[in-house]
DNA sequence: GCTTTATATGCGTGTGTGCGCATATAAGGA
DNA sequence: TCCTTATATGCGCACACACGCATATAAAGC
């Protein structure tokens, strides 16, 4: 039997200054794509580097952000530095947010196909 | 090459440009206030402006960003124009960062407690 | 028509932050 | 010690955007 109110919490708005950060981590691109890379496992700032696209540099900076945030844990190893994804509630996440952009654009896929 | 997990999404890079805007629309605390504060059920500007605390300008903006990321549905009765929450994802994603956050800050505690 | 009420928008400013470039630090090899 | 490789960081610029203020639009009442 599924609950009839999802237990909607109160939230101070200090609480949802807090995830809004979180969010903001989340709301750029270049990050969003390091997690995709390391979706199926850990992974080096080299190969990142390379999956990604991006600069050293910029890599570098945008998985300190998701590390400071524990979204990723870091490991070193020799001259390398591993980045894994330490907190597993990115992947329902994803899901969620997938989820409901694939309803928006079939709904703005049916306006424009109505010639709106 | 098998996959042994094939729950995980391939996403391009113009998909995770999608997504990261999704957040970025998530990532203003005003935004979230006006959330929360939408998510007994459906209310006017007005309403919304008291509860937040926020002026009437900014609130009608955040509004109108949320309800062009489809988070938002809008009625207008008479003078007055009510919001309510058209995306459901919002409560699970909600739930999701939540519970996220609240074991970051329980590490982050513990690492205080201890003297780090 | 004019006035009042509820909501939306144009403008200017300040701030946050992503990026590129160069350089610094760290680790290993000769 | 010096050099190479892998990663991190300081600096500067540019762009995006949130906010406040004032004003514009829309609807209802007179």
């Amino acid at each position: 039997m599924s609950r009839p109110k999802p237990a909607l919490r109160r939230l101070s708005a200090d609480a949802l200054a807090l995830i809004a950060r979180r969010f903001a981590v989340l709301a750029e691109p270049m990050r969003l794509r390091l997690l995709h890379a390391l979706f199926p496992g850990e992974k080096s700032v080299g190969e990142l580097v390379t999956l990604t696209g991006g600069t050293q540099a910029n890599v570098s900076r945008h998985l300190q952000t998701l590390a400071q945030a524990q979204l990723l844990a870091r490991r070193k190893e020799g001259l390398q530095v591993f980045y894994t994804i330490s907190d597993p509630s990115i992947f329902p996440l994803c899901e969620l947010v997938c989820g409901s952009l694939e309803k928006s654009h079939a709904r703005q896929r049916k306006l424009v196909a109505a010639g709106g």
